[in-house]
DNA sequence: AACAGTCACTTTCGATTCGAAAGTTGCTAT
DNA sequence: ATAGCAACTTTCGAATCGAAAGTGACTGTT
């Protein structure tokens, strides 16, 4: 099976697998992208853009370019007349649960963000205001 | 317990704890220090600067400010005269091997990057080339 | 037929950040 | 005096970011 374009051209920098997913991954935006398709049922650019962080649209779509290209990322028509398009997680892109998991787990016990529960599709801890967050 | 002044400081886009977490640790190098000081005992501004990747020093030297002001590391003189520093993870900093490992096996998998083992202290399974990863 | 609305973007542009290289500081060693 | 090293800092052109406005294809309403 071949590589996704954007995947194949790609020259790391370097053989490490952390390198490598810091090189796709490693900026503020695409995980919360990745995030939302996995827990949040939020799979149309309206629905993504609308998110929580706000993210300005141009970043949206180059991130999401970004990743149909690298292979975790599914673009799809849901609609003709007029087309309307649903992004979807590939199996390497589902294949991310576990890192969001630990970066939550983190999140949480560090910074004081909320903790969601994927199984109960709910926040079972609220965030912390970050002034009274504690070491 | 205070925290950090970074930390205090900062009012976070959001609730979530992985959005909060991006802010801090969603760029090309930050994890790559941690991943230098969790596993490969690099610990002075020297030995960082001359990994793998070769990073620019004006980074290394803001990443590691920001890193110490968030509370994930600490700077330590080793050596007075000349003054010597050496960069060592808090606890904090420790947290963050589970989020290490899951990026390595996502970064293994999905990109043929190489698989290290931290108990072991090598590489287990070499990174293969980006033209015959596979999915 | 004209006009408002929706979705999915793209364009623009000033501000910020990045990266490569060179320069600085404080000290030791010859 | 000169060279060398560690740990930065400065410089500066290039790349990227973010906020806002604009575009195009269509539908639904008057």
């Amino acid at each position: 099976m071949a590589l996704p374009e954007g995947a194949a051209a790609h020259e790391f920098r370097s053989q490490c697998s952390i390198a490598r997913t810091m090189e796709i991954l490693g900026d503020r935006w695409t995980l919360l992208i990745v995030r939302d398709l996995m827990w949040h049922g939020k799979h149309t650019f309206q629905e993504l853009q609308t998110s929580a962080e706000r993210m300005p649209t141009n970043q949206l779509s180059q991130r999401l370019k970004l990743l149909v290209d690298w292979g975790l990322v599914d673009k799809q028509v849901y609609q003709e007349r007029p087309v309307r398009y649903r992004y979807v997680l590939t199996e390497q892109g589902r294949a991310l649960e576990p890192v969001l998991l630990q970066i939550m787990q983190w999140g949480h016990k560090a910074l004081g963000g909320g903790l969601y529960d994927p199984k109960a599709g709910r926040t079972v801890a609220p965030a912390r205001n970050p002034a009274s967050v504690e070491r």
